[in-house]
DNA sequence: CCCCTATACCTAATTATCTTATGTATTAAT
DNA sequence: ATTAATACATAAGATAATTAGGTATAGGGG
């Protein structure tokens, strides 16, 4: 587990990464997703994910979709045009910060640095 | 310049960092570096650079030093022993958690996530 | 000489984003 | 029948920035 405050100003990033591709998701499974694929190294938690969905609908960058499994709801998170254009300037953004942070701190410059 | 949530969480890693090999630097100086080093990608803010410096003053990862400049005030900080423990144990997460970024945004997989 | 920019320190109010805690409810397993 | 897992959600508090303000010295140009 990381120190939380390497987190912030990722989730949205995370996220909004996990819907590329027409891929939709409900909150829960995201939080396993992301828990699976970095081997428990990062967890969101609820009361992190939620508000942070939430904000992604109301700035249109996600639609949702409610679904019923029996009786117990899930709701989906669909990329919206807007949303891919937001996904990709996110991404895109954060490997360039990346990529000077490893500059900066004279990590491994496998990635150069131009 | 990026977007300043990505930022957040790193900011004492980088002072800290600057700070290796018993490199003492004093508060303007650290913004004017790393403004320098990032062809103005980062640039601290004064707000944000003083409290930091002085929590980590605080917590006991550097000591001050005031020297007179004629009639200017530079206060210079110094690694503890103490520091030199926290910067390595900073640099090696924040060279993990980038890993673990870079291969759950499925970039460029230069440094291999195992 | 005055003004502007750069140097150099600092704090306070506000904002954003998280953690922790709590709440509700369904479903599956022991 | 109870516990763990699934699935949603919000509220109080902590943390770490931004934005905006304050003080003061030093140097250069008009």
């Amino acid at each position: 587990m990381y120190s939380s405050e390497l987190i912030k100003g990722t989730l949205k990033t995370i996220i909004l990464n996990l819907l590329k591709n027409g891929n939709k998701m409900y909150g829960y499974e995201i939080t396993q997703k992301v828990k699976e694929l970095t081997s428990d190294k990062i967890q969101i938690t609820e009361g992190a994910l939620y508000p942070t969905l939430h904000a992604l609908e109301k700035h249109g960058d996600v639609i949702t979709e409610k679904v019923y499994i029996g009786k117990r709801v899930r709701k989906y998170y669909i990329l919206t045009d807007q949303g891919k254009k937001t996904v990709s300037e996110r991404v895109n953004e954060l490997a360039d910060f990346m990529n000077t942070m490893r500059f900066l701190l004279d990590l491994d410059p496998a990635i150069s640095h131009v």
